[in-house]
DNA sequence: AGGAACATGTCCGAAAACGGCTAGTTGATG
DNA sequence: CATCAACTAGCCGTTTTCGGACATGTTCCT
């Protein structure tokens, strides 16, 4: 996956684990746990703590993960990723808070009903953990299927979502 | 290949087998191993142990084939070979004691970044082995690729190299 | 004069392998 | 009979792999 040549990021420790943030300047670009699958090679990008964007999103991701935030508000920047990535990713964008869904759901929201398997890889590449939550989506039965974080990261945030009660 | 008419030769035994030098009053025109490939014809030049350049040129030979010299120092006449070849050895003299470098980074260094196998075939047909390193040539890859003179050759150059620490 | 062979490297297309799936079948259970 | 786990065979975009084709200068052979 390419990515602008603008491009710097952050990283900061959450309660699930250390997360680097990535953005532009047109919005958030990426959210990868720092040991999670399909990460890109962001060694060479700079460091750039104050870009208004990454303060923004980590503050709203730390609230979030604190149990006290449900949506969240911010530009993103979804780039690289082909044509039917693209319509994954904003297809899980439309998925609500708490909700949950199935690869199959998403295949047909898209006009692509029997590319379930290929829902499925394109979700594990959605660059922006949590924020795009491709964590509410689960097999057909409701069972858990994978995640690139790791099942328990997975699992973490379905509860975090479940027992949340506004206040 | 044409050779000049004040050619001279001499023979010697080395580690890595018998070499046949040839020297013109310009300085060193070839270094052969007897069994390699696309040897000259150098069955009628006059043997003369006593050339001043001959001597010298197995002299340092010796030295550095026992590991006790990086660098040879003594003139040479490349004779013969095309505006290309010519470019290509004077490439590979370029090419430091120890290091390695592929076929297509010399296409590149004499403009010509396409013929690489040209530059192949050039290198190849170096007449001063080990003095113009042609041994230092290796595929892209760093795969072994050839050796006029044989692999094992070649090996034992790259290992000779590599294992030197002056004293 | 013409063509094949070389001490390579790059590119492009086709084919196969690989998944964060799913619906259907099978064969054991209570 | 349900019910359920385990297995199977399709499904589809992406990634990886693999096999040719081509470019290039020179020599050797016909």
């Amino acid at each position: 996956m390419k990515f602008a040549p603008d491009i710097a990021k952050t990283t900061f420790a959450s309660p699930l684990g250390s997360i680097t943030l990535a953005a532009t300047h047109k919005g958030l670009a990426g959210a990868w746990f720092v040991d999670q699958r399909h990460l890109p090679d962001y060694a060479a990008w700079p460091q750039q703590e104050k870009h208004p964007v990454l303060q923004l999103a980590q503050r709203q991701l730390l609230e979030y993960l604190a149990g006290q935030r449900a949506s969240f508000d911010m530009p993103l920047d979804l780039q690289g990723g082909t044509a039917f990535q693209q319509a994954v990713w904003q297809a899980l964008l439309r998925i609500p808070f708490g909700a949950i869904t199935s690869y199959g759901a998403i295949g047909n929201q898209i006009g692509n009903p029997k590319a379930v398997r290929a829902v499925g890889a394109a979700v594990g590449r959605n660059p922006v953990s949590m924020i795009v939550p491709c964590h509410r989506v689960l097999g057909a039965g409701g069972a858990l299927t994978g995640y690139a974080g790791g099942l328990a990261r997975k699992v973490a945030l379905l509860d975090l979502e479940k027992s949340f009660h506004a206040g």
